[in-house]
DNA sequence: AGCACGCCGACT
DNA sequence: GTCGGCGTGCTC
């Protein structure tokens, strides 16, 4: 009987054998319900083959074949093959990762017939006034609909009751289904000329015949988008998919939006971890059929199918969203370009601050470097960039005055600051004045942070809170002080030193509740705050049409960091919320609080120059042996006895020495955060000249890793490593 | 990962 | 005498 190797959601290194009857349509790719122990299990049928290494009594049959979904394409599964091969990652959890939540669960799909809505005869003939004033829904779904028929989802979009409403003018009438044909043609509302840097761009890549790796590197403002506006077009002209990769949810709702008006009746689809089930199903199924020509996503939605796939977009590539922290351990960036260069399509990586990795790689001639040097958006100037010497000026809680100066100057005009401080909480650590105690995490290595408003000290690293105490816990002195500046802190000096101003603080605390970045976005935009107090979540995003100051406090500490990448990461932060200041007639300012103004980071800030930046990281990487230079992997383990994380890792270096391969085992020392949540951590890094030589390495020492005994510990291997 | 089996401590 | 602790071991 034919033996088909299944992928089953299961952290083994290897596929199920099961028997299929003669008669069992079954095809590579397909869903299979299969026992597994003393239950069913989905699974994905991965490869036929003649023999098992299993004895045949031990090998069961194939309970049932899931026909309700085309098969994963032979692709896909080479892709994710990939993936579990060069992340080293069981083969079975990455397959089944890959589907969307409501394609692993056994039920069958009911596919919902994409219906798109158009106006009747009657419709079109119809007067909306006549209709009933208090039916705004259906007014506006009538007016919507007058411009353009549209989908199921787009109109549900309008308003709440949309669906209601739209029943209701079904019933009437005036209303009319039809199911979406692909349409030949597309409406492209182009919506201005390309500059003519950006017209090479465009040139450079839609004449790209087969691969090929382009790294847009745009200043702010430069109209990045607009170049993957205009390659959509000619993707669809040309009958593809395009696929654009974005970092992160918060971004794809306006993103989604923007290109549904510049392409107002082709089928776009996105996909996030935000969707329900059931619609992330639908979209990802519009994506493999075909039927959906541009698909919006962030990182899992690499692992798409598109079956026209003729372009992937990388939007902000630099960002560290992009590698997911656990499970498969992936760059969405680095197998979104694997999969252009085994589909034989051209990918474009865009950013202001490229990563170093594919800076170098477009030095080095591997990528193709398209450059945007100007501004296409006005003010057709960056923002001035200043940095105040905090070792030389009086500081007032944490600010100097030219920058209350400034911010006082915007209140006057009206204008909107943004401060970022990439603190949030009152402050990072509570002390005693007399003893010198400090608030301390009973479970991590860390601080604990207070937290004004609740008076609260909380652990933000494994979420431990307690009572702020009323004195010292070692001395009893009752003079405890907040030390250090948090988003909080900085609120209420504010709101101190200007009593007027409409201070609204954007950070993890302050939005999360469902929905409350929303409405903070919508204040801001709607110019219902002066003074914005925010972390990195405001860095990204949508631009605040009236701020025109950027104050940046304390960022020193990525100057100096044990993490390599951390002044990379500072640089590309600090682009990014100095790109929001500026309004259209005017430049927007950017002042850095600093002790540390000559830093050749600022020096480069001060004069936009990313060029010069990546070319004194390239060369301090190049003389530290690191990145982009070396290729690394990180072996690290925890346990709740210090000793089990740092026996298993003593064990995994030995093992990797003995293989006398052409890497360096470096020793195991303690973790970033040497203990978290009770648990000790600890880590191996191994580092190798050539891609090919880790590659190599990591296949030898991974059975030899899983082989080693683990009990009382968990332990992963990080391929291409961002945080240590 | 689940979910079994399997031997040692406090309860009716 | 049993219920249940979580320490190994297996799943095609």
């Amino acid at each position: 009987m034919p033996i088909i190797r299944v992928a089953l959601d299961v952290p083994l290194s290897t596929l199920f054998d099961y028997f299929v009857s003669a008669d069992t349509p079954l095809g590579i790719g397909q869903r299979v319900l299969v026992p597994f122990g003393r239950k069913q299990m989905l699974g994905v049928a991965m490869e036929w083959v003649q023999d098992s290494a299993l004895a045949a009594d031990r090998i069961k049959p194939v309970s049932k074949v899931l026909d309700d979904v085309p098969p994963l394409p032979e692709e896909l599964l080479t892709l994710l093959r990939f993936c579990s091969d060069y992340y080293h990652y069981p083969l079975g959890v990455t397959v089944l990762a890959a589907l969307p939540t409501r394609l692993r669960a056994i039920e069958p799909i009911v596919l919902k017939q994409a219906l798109d809505y158009t106006l009747s005869a009657s419709g079109r003939t119809l007067d909306v006034a006549t209709l009933p004033k208090r039916r705004v829904v259906q007014q506006r779904i009538l007016q919507a609909l007058r411009q353009a028929p549209l989908s199921g989802a787009q109109l549900r979009s309008l308003s709440p009751s949309a669906p209601t409403a739209l029943k209701s003018l079904l019933e009437a009438g005036w209303v009319e289904t039809f199911t979406a044909e692909s349409r030949a043609t597309h409406t492209f509302n182009n919506a201005h000329a390309l500059t003519i840097e950006q017209q090479q761009a465009v040139d450079a890549v839609t004449q790209q015949k087969g691969y090929g790796c382009f790294l847009l590197h745009g200043i702010t403002g430069s109209g990045k988008t607009e170049i993957y506006v205009h390659l959509m077009h000619e993707m669809l002209q040309r009958g593809g998919q395009v696929l654009l990769l974005v970092p992160e949810i918060n971004l794809t709702p306006q993103l989604e939006n923007y290109f549904r008006s510049r392409f107002p009746d082709v089928d776009l689809v996105s996909l996030h971890s935000g969707l329900a089930d059931g619609e992330r199903a639908q979209n990802w199924l519009k994506a493999q059929s075909g039927e959906a020509r541009i698909v919006l996503g962030t990182r899992l939605s690499v692992f798409t199918p598109l079956p026209k796939l003729s372009l992937i977009l990388v939007d902000e590539e630099h960002d560290p969203s992009f590698k997911q922290q656990d499970g498969l351990r992936y760059s969405a960036r680095d197998v979104a370009i694997f999969r252009a260069n085994q589909r034989g399509v051209p990918i474009v990586l865009g950013s202001a601050t490229p990563s170093l990795e594919s800076w170098y790689n477009a030095q080095s001639g591997r990528y193709k470097l398209l450059k945007l040097t100007q501004r296409a958006v006005q003010p057709a100037t960056l923002p001035v960039v200043r940095c105040m010497d905090i070792t030389k000026l009086p500081l007032q809680d944490g600010l100097s005055e030219p920058l209350l100066a400034a911010i006082e100057a915007r209140l006057q005009r009206k204008e909107q600051s943004l401060i970022f401080i990439n603190r949030r909480g009152y402050a990072p650590v509570l002390m005693c004045t007399s003893c010198g105690w400090l608030s301390e995490c009973k479970h991590c290595a860390g601080k604990l942070v207070l937290h004004q408003k609740d008076r609260s000290l909380r652990c933000h690293h494994c979420g431990a809170q307690q009572r702020v105490p009323h004195a010292c816990p070692t001395c009893g002195d009752a003079d405890l002080k907040p030390v250090g500046i948090g988003t909080q802190r900085l609120e209420e000096t504010l709101q101190g030193r200007f009593p007027e101003a409409r201070i609204l603080r954007v950070d993890r605390d302050s939005t999360r509740n469902k929905g409350a970045w929303n409405v903070m976005r919508k204040q801001i935009h709607d110019g219902e705050a002066d003074i914005l107090i925010g972390t990195q979540m405001l860095a990204k995003g949508h631009d605040f049409p009236n701020l025109t100051l950027v104050g940046v406090i304390n960022p020193d500490g990525a100057l100096y960091s044990a993490d390599f990448r951390a002044s990379e990461k500072l640089f590309a932060q600090l682009t990014q919320v100095g790109g929001r200041a500026g309004r259209a007639d005017k430049a927007g300012e950017v002042i850095v609080q600093t002790a540390f103004p000559n830093h050749p980071l600022f020096q480069a800030l001060r004069a936009h120059d990313f060029e010069i930046w990546a070319q004194t990281l390239l060369a301090e990487r190049q003389m530290a042996g690191f990145p982009p230079f070396v290729f690394q992997a990180l072996l690290s383990a925890e346990g709740k006895q210090e000793s089990d994380a740092y026996n298993f890792l003593k064990q995994a270096r030995s093992a990797a020495q003995e293989l006398h391969m052409p890497v360096e085992v470096y020793s195991v020392v303690p973790a970033a955060m040497p203990k978290r949540a009770n648990h000790y951590r600890a880590q191996l890094l191994v580092q190798a000249d050539k891609r090919k030589a880790l590659g190599e390495f990591l296949r030898a020492w991974k059975p030899t890793l899983d082989a080693l005994p683990a009990s009382k510990l968990r332990w992963v291997l990080d391929v291409d490593p961002m945080e240590f």
